[in-house]
RNA sequence: GCCAGCGUAGCUCAGUGGUAGAGCAGCGGUUUCGUAAACCGCUGGUCGUCGGUUCGACUCCGACCGCUGGCUCCA
């Protein structure tokens, strides 16, 4: 979509601030692949870009590089911008090119594929590389940097190439900004989705039984059914039916379906009972038309919606896997649509819908929608890919939501529209996804009898609104750094006695709050009180409720807030009446 | 799967070619306490697994398993 855009005057001093700051991570990836080349003078060089907050050189190197190669490469780097010396551009025909780079392969295959005959050089002191610039005056505008990771990256992002060494490094405008940023890392990793489980007790990933297996524990379980419950009402409301369908299924309906042929790597070995070949599930779908199949379908009852929270497995190369955000084993929040084509926008919409009132509630802000189109390999007429994908627009449109498109992202099966999710460090992470299937109503043969009494295929819409319960827990626990709001929080409320005289009061405190539907506990150990607050702020529990003789005298309980905001004495009918509402209002806020 | 790093008690981490330590947690006791850590004591580890080198390996080497950072992949 190309749109003329007009920039403020600050937007456009933002533009190029950007643009600075860009040129000088570019310059320094040539800066730090000379250093690389003075300590290894048969360095061969790959590409060096600028990137998010800093840059990256890949090179192919005599030996493996270890952490303690980078501040050696650092020193260099930082004696190359004390001297200042110039970028020098140099215009050259593809030929001299081609001579001045004779010993660098990679160069000359990247060489070979520019289709101008005129190329630019930039030279810094014994560096040269090829490329389209622009670039520092010279080197001493590289004012804050720091190498912070190797890693190993094939050539051109073929698995099939030769794997490089990585070298990444960040660099700012200032040492300030550089230290702000090297901050902000550390925080992020205060937020993992990894570390809050383990010390917030939600849930584990256990050698024993297997890598990308979870097991979710009382407290990751109870965060989990709040979801699902809210999950099911919802989509009841929104007239969705709720099915339930087998792990497990012969062999033979994935053949039917193309997941066989298709989808292989991600399956899991066949198991043999009986004689008969079955498999374990690696998606819903199938469950869904069996169910649509079961009878015929008329016009009239469509669209039919069948929304099942299935727990698939799919492998996953092994060096894949990620804390919840990526597992092996999963349970998708689904449903599979089946309409006409006409429903097709109505339906897409209100997914849409669906899913931002979702996303609001759980209290997301930061997320990206993208348009996925067709990829070079499809099922399908290409006429009905252009016009699924112009309903997936015009539902964008008419929901006035923001998107970048993704070309040629599209599933094999048609196109589609994901949301992504940030983590703590940035990382992007598919969470809800619509998408059109044209491949399976075929394969399967799925029909419904038209106003025409003619048999006609259904459009078919897979989508899930919260990705998966793994994947959604992980982005809910970066987003919230664990503190939950009261309405998912495992623990809402824990009972503090000051001393073992106020037990009673405090068994009576809490049959009173979980008679309400309170999740409540009492923490009867005798220990001061200081220490059992002290684990209750850890706990990230919403609401301490103190009780010692002034409370029992009274009736009353003191309130004190994980925020750490000065306790105040309440009734209890008046903290009952303030948790259910904004336990109700699934309020975001502490507030009663 | 690939490249690199890492793996010591439940957690966070120290440690050395001569046979393993701290804090927290846990357990026992004392304390009955007013809004972020009371005190005393005790338990706890085949140092990821399996092989090799060595008189002797947690330490050195190799393979495997797992985790982490990337790459590839992610319908």
């Amino acid at each position: 979509m190309i749109s003329t855009v007009v920039l403020s005057e600050g937007q456009r001093t933002k533009a190029n601030e950007d643009k600075k700051l860009e040129t000088m991570r570019h310059s320094a990836a040539h800066v730090m692949a000379e250093a690389v080349q003075s300590l290894f003078p048969d360095a061969k060089f790959g590409i060096g870009p600028a990137i998010k907050n800093g840059f990256y050189y890949d090179f192919e190197l005599p030996r493996s590089l270890t952490p303690d190669d980078l501040p050696i490469i650092e020193a260099k780097m930082s004696e190359i911008i004390a001297s200042n010396i110039p970028f020098n551009r140099q215009e050259v025909s593809k030929g001299e090119a081609r001579q001045i780079l004779a010993s660098q392969p990679y160069k000359l295959e990247l060489l070979d594929e520019i289709p101008d005959e005129k190329v630019s050089l930039y030279r810094q002191g014994s560096f040269v590389d090829l490329c389209r610039g622009p670039h520092l005056d010279s080197t001493g505008g590289i004012e804050a940097f720091k190498l912070v990771s190797i890693a190993g990256a094939y050539w051109r992002g073929n698995e099939h190439r030769p794997m490089m060494q990585r070298i990444y490094g960040v660099a700012f405008a200032s040492k300030r900004a550089l230290a702000e940023h090297l901050e902000q890392i550390e925080e992020a990793a205060k937020r993992d989705h990894r570390k809050l489980g383990r010390e917030l007790d939600l849930f584990s990933i256990q050698e024993e039984a297997g890598p990308g297996l979870v097991f979710w524990h009382p407290k990751g379980a109870v965060i989990r059914r709040v979801i699902e419950d809210f999950w099911k009402d919802e989509h009841v409301r929104r007239g969705y039916d709720i099915v339930y369908t087998p792990h497990i299924a012969r062999l033979d309906l994935w053949k039917t379906s193309g997941h066989w042929e298709f989808y292989r790597e991600h399956l899991y070995s066949p198991m043999e009972v009986e004689g008969q070949e079955y498999m374990i599930k690696p998606m819903n779908c199938l469950g869904h038309i069996l169910i649509y199949k079961t009878r015929r379908r008329s016009y009239q009852e469509l669209p039919l919606r069948y929304a099942e929270l299935g727990t698939v497995y799919r492998y996953e190369r092994s060096g894949v896997l990620f804390g919840l955000a990526r597992v092996r084993g999963f349970t998708q929040d689904d449903a599979h649509i089946f309409c006409s084509f006409e429903q097709l926008e109505d339906e897409v919409a209100g997914v849409l819908d669906l899913a931002l009132f979702l996303t609001d509630t759980f209290g997301f802000t930061n997320y990206k929608v993208l348009l996925s189109t067709r990829p070079e390999k499809y099922a399908g007429e290409l006429e009905s890919w252009e016009k699924a994908t112009e309903i997936l627009r015009q539902a964008l449109a008419r929901l006035r939501i923001a998107y970048e498109v993704d070309p040629g992202e599209g599933v094999f099966y048609g196109p589609k529209i994901d949301i992504q999710f940030e983590d703590a460090l940035g990382r992007g992470w598919q969470g809800p996804t619509i998408q059109v299937d044209f491949n399976l109503p075929q394969r399967f043969n799925v029909t419904y009898i038209g106003q025409d009494g003619r048999e006609h295929l259904v459009a078919m819409v897979h989508r899930t609104v919260l990705g998966s319960m793994e994947r959604f827990l992980a982005s809910l626990l970066e987003h919230y750094g664990g503190v939950f709001p009261v309405w998912l929080a495992p623990i809402q409320v824990m009972i503090i006695p000051v001393a073992d005289r106020h037990l009673d009061y405090a068994h009576h405190l809490e049959s009173e709050l979980r008679s309400e539907g309170v999740r409540v506990k009492v923490d009867g150990r005798s220990e001061r009180i200081n220490l059992k607050i002290r684990q209750a702020q850890l706990d990230k529990i919403p609401y301490m409720l103190v009780v010692g003789d002034k409370e029992v005298a009274a009736s009353t309980v003191s309130v004190r807030l994980r925020s750490g905001e000065q306790a105040t004495s309440q009734t209890l009918e008046s903290f009952r009446e303030g948790i259910r509402l904004a336990i109700a209002s699934k309020s975001k806020g502490l507030s009663l």
